[in-house]
DNA sequence: ACATCCCCTTAGCC
DNA sequence: AGGCTAAGGGGAT
């Protein structure tokens, strides 16, 4: 199957969008990215204005990657929104046509559960573990490849199993949250029809989820746009290009701390939404990728 | 080689 | 209330 993109009307990369961070389940093995998608592998490749994919072990048609990368979002508008600032603007034209994507909610939960204090191969390896020990193993093209579990898959896992997967701490806070989410007392799409600031007060009560992990299910998951996730990489891009929107007793404060308080968080993500508007969230990717591209540490 | 720091932070303690 | 600290282990320097 493949898509035809108009590359001014909907722009799109994949090579951008599969590399920014978001996603943590694609491989590039030839000129093919391979990732794993609900229960299906995915492979897929980009020739100019052509979109060429194929699914296994059940086909996948248009409409599932228009809306797996959020290819209906009118991202041309989003840009000259969010593009209005110099440094965005900067950032488009290095990395124009990085989408958001629009992952399930179920696995982008546990996924950035676990990115917590980690850097990005080591969620990668870590997801993979918990998918090769509870998940499902499809074989395409030679290759292996495993499901993401499902929740009742972890609920009733054991710990020590869970920390097998080289979880370390965050093991009691998966396995706590995949019993919840599996007894049914927490609806994770019942998510996409609050508004941002009732959602993100929701997911906060879930074992492991602070404001960062909160910010990431909403952007990459549940459609909160404007969602402005706060990480160690944001907080130096925001306080090195935006330094006059805060007062200076505060940049001084954090801006030598590795880490910062809830407070903090909230002063920079406030920040990010009354700024940039209601696509803070892509303003957010874009910078994301600008600043770790500069430092040409692309651990990525 | 090898030590040391860092990591898309959270939660528990005081 | 808010500052301090511990918590896997792998990658980067």
């Amino acid at each position: 199957m493949e898509i035809q993109l108009d590359q001014s009307s909907s722009p799109f990369n994949l090579e951008h969008t599969l590399r920014c961070g978001q996603l943590f389940r694609w491989e590039k093995m030839g000129d093919w990215w391979y990732g794993i998608v609900g229960e299906k592998v995915v492979k897929i490749r980009q020739i100019n204005d052509r979109l060429v994919f194929q699914a296994f072990p059940e086909k996948v048609y248009a409409n599932f990657v228009e809306n797996y990368f959020r290819l209906d979002d009118d991202l041309p508008f989003i840009l000259s929104r969010i593009g209005e600032d110099k440094h965005v603007r900067r950032a488009i034209r290095c990395f124009g046509g990085l989408r958001i994507s629009r992952q399930d909610p179920w696995e982008c939960l546990i996924s950035y559960i676990c990115a917590t204090y980690k850097n990005i191969p080591a969620i990668k390896n870590m997801i993979l573990n918990l998918s090769k020990r509870f998940g499902r193993k499809i074989t395409f093209n030679s290759h292996h490849f495993y499901t993401f579990p499902k929740p009742s898959d972890l609920a009733h896992a054991s710990l020590e199993e869970i920390k097998g997967c080289k979880l370390g701490f965050r093991a009691v806070s998966v396995l706590e949250a995949s019993k919840i989410i599996d007894r049914g007392e927490f609806r994770l799409e019942d998510l996409r029809k609050m508004d941002y600031e009732k959602a993100k007060h929701e997911l906060l009560s879930l074992p492991g989820v602070g404001q960062k992990v909160a910010d990431c299910v909403l952007l990459f998951s549940l459609d909160k746009l404007e969602a402005f996730p706060v990480d160690v990489w944001m907080k130096r891009v925001i306080l090195d290009f935006y330094p006059d929107y805060f007062e200076d007793s505060f940049v001084e404060r954090v801006v030598g701390k590795s880490s910062i308080t809830p407070g903090e968080y909230e002063t920079i993500g406030s920040f990010g939404r009354r700024y940039f508007g209601e696509y803070a969230g892509y303003a957010q990717e874009y910078l994301f990728l600008l600043s770790r591209s500069q430092g040409e540490n692309m651990n990525i």
